[in-house]
DNA sequence: AGTTTCTTTCAATATTTTTTGAAAGTTTAG
DNA sequence: CTAAACTTTCAAAAAATATTGAAAGAAACT
């Protein structure tokens, strides 16, 4: 396989794989780009690269940016605007992890937590009770770890986990 | 909040947050439903619960058992089929994990060990395997990490991780 | 065998999500 | 200030996904 061959591949790929996810399409094929190259690539590079509109290419760009995956960059005397990812691996996983548990753990914890504190007495009430305390506490705890995992990479679980991941 | 609103309020909310997720909102109803049922439920029984269709019903059916999160029973002298839920929430984790690790981590890594495995010397190429090749390093450890942490609670690790949990 | 009871499948329909592209907005240059 | 160069927004269109319901299947009973 060669270089043109697999770079496409790739980009379709992270596409495909983006979807079965829960990312669109076309923001993993950005993300893909971006990863990838070296240079920082206008909005037209992307336009152009991947077959899309502006609008689309506007709205997908935000949102990696909403993520913390993407950042502006402005080149000395052009009006244009860059784009480039964050490159490192590690810091892309942090930034995941932190934003999944904001979009996605907290307002589950929220509701858990809600429903799971009511005060009835009949048995139906309480099967309810327990099953979502349950969830609640298991949901709680697992996002307290990964929160002292992101939070630094020099925490004595970090250090023992990074053992690991070796 | 009382018991009916609280049970309601639950069901609901797991479906929305479900579909913010990349989950069918009924599939995510079902689940929610049947965990927080202490007796098996009918098709029929869902049906009427959630106001879907058999089909509906059906299908989704299907998907939870296919990720290993519900079970067929079968009552004495009763043909209909009854559906409950693995309500063990550690249990639950590790069969999720599992699952995501085969549907979308697994695949992710094939596509990276085959681009990032192609012999070639320009300077653009070689930050196209560089990239790849670390996105892949880090993926095989996470996946490895999460198999060591689902495949027994008694590991090194596992111990270790549980300190943290409580 | 036929009949009843229940489940699955799948083409048609409905809903949701994504994409487009042109208008409106913004910023810099002249 | 106006024009030029670029970005964002958003209503309409397209595409993808989920849902329905009726027909086909399957299993148990007579």
């Amino acid at each position: 396989m060669e270089y043109a061959e697999a770079r496409n591949k790739f980009i379709q790929s992270w596409g495909a794989l983006g979807s079965q996810w829960g990312i669109n399409k076309t923001m993993a094929q950005i993300h893909a780009l971006l990863m990838i190259s070296e240079q920082p690539l206008s909005m037209e590079d992307i336009m152009e690269e991947l077959q899309i509109s502006r609008g689309n290419a506007s709205m997908n760009l935000r949102g990696l940016m909403d993520w913390g995956l993407v950042y502006k960059e402005f080149k000395a005397g052009e009006r244009r605007e860059y784009f480039s990812a964050e490159k490192n691996v590690e810091d892309m996983a942090v930034k995941i992890a932190r934003e999944r548990s904001k979009r996605e753990i907290k307002p589950a914890l929220r509701i858990l937590k809600e429903v799971s504190g009511i005060k009835e007495n009949n048995p139906e009430a309480q099967q309810f009770v327990k099953q979502t305390g349950e969830l609640y506490a298991f949901m709680e705890k697992a996002d307290n770890v990964l929160d002292k995992v992101t939070r630094q990479k020099d925490t004595l679980l970090s250090k023992f986990l990074m053992k690991f991941l070796r």
